[in-house]
DNA sequence: CGATGGTTTGAGATATATCAAACCTCGTGG
DNA sequence: CCACGAGGTTTGATATATCTCAAACCATCG
């Protein structure tokens, strides 16, 4: 019996895609494995030697300028897929915000199964647009988009990305209590700001009652369309 | 005998993953298009309907915030592929930069033949990875960079792009000249900048004889490494 | 407790936006 | 052929959002 069975991605990820002899080949090609909170499973500019699945926690993809100056490119939950298929370099680290556990391929071993099982190969298409389209939706974020805008987006998406299964939320209307897997300075390298600007935002936004701060990593969204509104 | 066979990206676009029987068939469901400057093929939101090849001509991927301002989140030249297939809608509108020339195919057509031929799908993942990098790239871009960085890095990846057949570029080093496809406010609207900006931005770089620019819509570029050195 | 790392708050500096006017360029029509 | 007009572009002066630098603050963990 494969790990695969008691997976709790099993039907989301891109193995949904795949029957019973199928996920018994894929598995005996990956393995499993746990990272803690900091821990790099990719670095910036290596050759692409490894994809995996998130099972559980989140990560991000982040590049950095020469001056030091970090964004993060991309933020990866449960279920999704991480990593450079087809032989290219990785134009971006990837490294667990929370504890994580992710399921490992060889990129090598990963590309040929791949190839040799098209449902796998549409799954990850399918996957592959969806991130682009929310990755577009980034840069009109990064580009036009003000400082309280930013902030006020950012919650928006955590909400709506955080609930799923596999991730602890408290998800009982209309005060929604998000655990936040970010830093605020990991906040502010999303959103292509400062620390101390994303925490003038935030203070704000509590000030005039739309979120809560219970504690440094807890929000509570008092006011959905408050901040609909102020997303822009 | 069909229009595939003259087609001059037929060897760079995704139909090159086809044999000529496939092609027979795939170009059974597409037809030819010319656009204009400024004409859109594709609307912001609305159902996608249908995708296409750039043939020639170069054209953006643009979405809005409510207040007007614009954003352009990509930008495909010949031999790309434009569209969302498997039934989303478009994020962002699709429009002309300069006079173009498009095989356009109804979208569920293209995505039953996709899902019926396999090697169509790889090479659109393949493809799509690669535009998610560059995005990716982007947004580093958009995030961290300074005006002057950002209108570096424009010219270099323009430069890079354009240097490919079907584009007529003059490619004599060390001096290049690139037609430019991109009008200022057009530029100001892919760095998340101001047209004003971008404008003292290049004026800048023309007085330090890092670039000249004879007309509006040329760049020759005089000084490589300075241009490199200023995108950060 | 006291140290440490992250966070908030404050005051000031600055890059870029905004507003406004002058300036080309190119097509049109007299 | 020249004058005109219109759109796009450049240049200038000023405003402002965000960054930078600095200090106070607070939680957490030994």
């Amino acid at each position: 019996m494969s790990t695969c069975d008691q997976c709790v991605v099993r039907n989301r990820s891109i193995c949904a895609a795949l029957d019973e002899n199928e996920i018994k080949l894929l598995n005996s090609i990956g393995r499993r494995r746990n990272l803690t909170a900091g821990e790099s499973l990719i670095w910036e500019g290596e050759d692409s030697v490894l994809v995996a699945n998130v099972i559980e926690g989140v990560l991000k993809l982040s590049t950095g300028t020469e001056d030091g100056h970090e964004q993060i490119v991309g933020v990866v939950y449960p279920s999704d897929f991480i990593g450079r298929p087809f032989g290219a370099t990785t134009g971006y680290g990837v490294t667990a915000l929370t504890d994580a556990r992710v399921c490992v391929f060889s990129r090598r071993d990963f590309d040929g199964f791949a190839r040799e099982h098209p449902s796998l190969g549409q799954k990850l298409l399918e996957r592959t647009l969806g991130e682009l389209d929310r990755t577009r939706r980034w840069m009109l974020l990064l580009g036009r988009k003000s400082a309280s805008e930013k902030v006020a987006s950012f919650l928006l998406e955590l909400m709506e990305r955080l609930v799923e299964p596999g991730c602890k939320v408290v998800f009982d209307q209309p005060s929604r209590q998000l655990e936040l897997p970010f830093s605020r300075q990991q906040i502010a390298d999303v959103l292509g700001l400062t620390i101390e600007t994303v925490s003038r935002q935030l203070t704000r936004l509590k000030v005039e009652g739309t979120i809560g701060l219970p504690s440094r990593r807890e929000v509570v969204i008092r006011n959905l369309d408050a901040l609909v509104a102020g997303a822009g």
